[in-house]
DNA sequence: TCGGTTTAGTCAAACGGTTTACCGCTCGGC
DNA sequence: GCCGAGCGGTAAACCGTTTGACTAAACCGA
């Protein structure tokens, strides 16, 4: 099992290991004649030489890898399509990548960031699993790019889901089919989620824009993402007098949503002729699976994950928004849960 | 930003960098006094010292690293467990961990495996997202462990979940309880995967345990695992008069027992009075989701993944099993989807 | 014939650690 | 006075690759 190294593949060309590390990384390659070149890249092929990464390394001062650090993995299905997209684009550009999850503990994380400049990495892309201000626990190297997180002190590239415009979208979409009894059912977590703020922010925006006074009593929350408790929040707005009760529902998740159809179906409520829904986030095993399917707003973990790897590798130039923060757009994903209401 | 390195710190310790090794990683440590020990730990200190793993791994032969390489990482919350788990335990046994994903491609999973050895990373473990036997792509180093899959050749450390003991468990459950007419709502496929088979064997085997005679009109099959594919299976069941339909499912997966629910609902049974579910892989954002919240069989990603990667470092033994793979056992979860059936 | 240029390479020094072998000194025992 | 053993530590080789400096031989024009 003794791995072939550069000087057996020159002992077996008859040249030096200079003229295989030149050859093999075409430096200077046009230098040696073509039958030169042509012996080394045979023995190279006959021996199965692969290089040893660590001594190039080692001398390059570049190792080609980059690492992905974040709180919670995959605890959920949430935001492993930006692992698998920081992976991709790992790939795509020759790069291995160095996956560490912290599990939110701050000696972990600490512990990791060194690991990984032990590693000589190129590179570090400080992931979080929801959108959120964080405090790297541990001085990160310049270059550093926050995925779906920025950080609390400013600056850095970073990219996060811009959640106010997806709720803009969901809402005129909405406001078009001619609802304007929009319930906003919140999640009641305390701390609130940034999300959450965001949504509302752009609920009660195209709510004013359609010349819609809100109505804070529409304005319910969850206390859990539950389908149970979400089901309880929601049941008290559609016991309402049917004058009175909403004729739509944007829910902060698909979860949430999950709950509203629960309770919609208590109630007697046709989904979407009776009530329309729109979630968020777009999770594949809830919106496509529910009957109706949901009408929803996609988070974009997999084109934030691609992009904040590419800028990290240099291959997509920094966003040049001041702060330094790429909001990026959360598509509208129509489904069948979204209808005009009902002639009174 | 330039790194400090092993000859800063003997300088500021006025000892030399042989100095600094032996007594960094505690090799024939007590050779040398409490006091130049000190000095060298507060020059380190004070320096912020981390050694370079790559010349380390250079000279030792180790690098502290492992790679996971894998078909599709997470494009299903599926198996992002096994991930989670083989992190854990490499950062508890202080390895870096590489993750790769070849998304089925045969030449990218060869390459994949270049990268990793020529990244000289201490072990392999090989990954597939749903049990089967695999054929790699190219020759894997000796010494790697198989998770969720076993080299089709034989041999080698594999790990994979006992999906007959599963449905036997499953299955007792039921006949416990009572039931006699129970259906498996297998999945339609082709080829069907390797544990629509073995489930299906455990089933079998129960029922002649307890002295019934399967009825192959029970056996049906859903096209997809979609849910709405499912109610359309289950729906010629449920239509059958009551003498004949079945009081139990089990079905080969929560995504079809959600559609066996919609389908109950749709012929006006009540679950579990009417009709007994119970579904495969305690999906938790159907399982726990539905409503009564659904018994299931739970495939132990978790447990195989900290197992593949335990092996893989030397500090779990391998199977002694004569094939070497290992059947992990998938626990039975019981939530509220099983009861008694109606006195006839 | 001779100096200069091109051709086709090679040498040796890094890179930053680990490890083997050895060294100078002191001290105790005989 | 000599030997051997500990003590405290270092020098140098080594891991595999890249790279800047260098060179022997061939060629070439004057």
């Amino acid at each position: 099992m003794a791995r072939t190294t550069i000087t057996d593949v020159a002992r077996e060309a008859g040249v030096s290991a200079t003229t295989v590390s030149l050859v093999l990384n075409g430096r200077n390659a046009e230098r040696f004649p073509e039958a030169t070149r042509r012996r080394v890249h045979d023995a190279a092929a006959a021996l199965g030489y692969a290089p040893n990464v660590l001594a190039r390394g080692l001398r390059t001062q570049r190792t080609h890898t980059v690492g992905l650090i974040s709180d919670r993995i995959t605890t959920t299905p949430y935001a492993v399509a930006m692992v698998e997209a920081a992976q991709d684009v790992a790939r795509e550009h020759g790069r291995l990548l160095f996956l560490v999850g912290t599990d939110g503990d701050p000696a972990v994380e600490a512990d990791a960031v060194r690991a990984l400049l032990a590693q000589q990495v190129d590179g570090i892309v400080y992931a979080a699993m929801w959108h959120r201000p964080v405090a790297p626990a541990a001085p990160l190297p310049a270059g550093t790019v926050y995925l779906d997180c920025f950080p609390e002190a400013g600056g850095g590239p970073a990219v996060v889901p811009d959640d106010r415009a997806g709720a803009v979208a969901a809402i005129r979409l909405l406001v078009a089919a001619g609802h304007r009894r929009i319930a906003y059912v919140d999640i009641g977590e305390d701390p609130a989620p940034l999300a959450s703020g965001l949504r509302h922010t752009g609920y009660l925006d195209v709510l004013r824009e359609a010349g819609v006074t809100p109505d804070p009593a529409l304005h319910v929350r969850s206390a859990t993402a539950t389908a149970a408790d979400a089901a309880d929040a929601v049941d008290g707005l559609l016991a309402l007098p049917a004058d009175r009760r909403p004729t739509a529902l944007f829910c902060f998740n698909d979860r949430i949503a999950a709950g509203a159809y629960a309770s919609a179906r208590h109630h007697g409520l046709v989904i979407p002729e009776d009530l329309s829904v729109v979630g968020y986030d777009d999770q594949q095993l809830i919106a496509t699976e529910l009957d109706p399917p949901l009408t929803t707003v996609a988070l974009p973990h997999y084109a934030m994950g691609r992009w904040a790897t590419e800028v990290l590798l240099g291959v997509t130039p920094p966003p040049d928004a001041a702060d330094g923060v790429l909001r990026m757009p959360c598509p509208l994903v129509e489904r069948g849960s979204v209808s005009p209401p009902r002639a009174p």
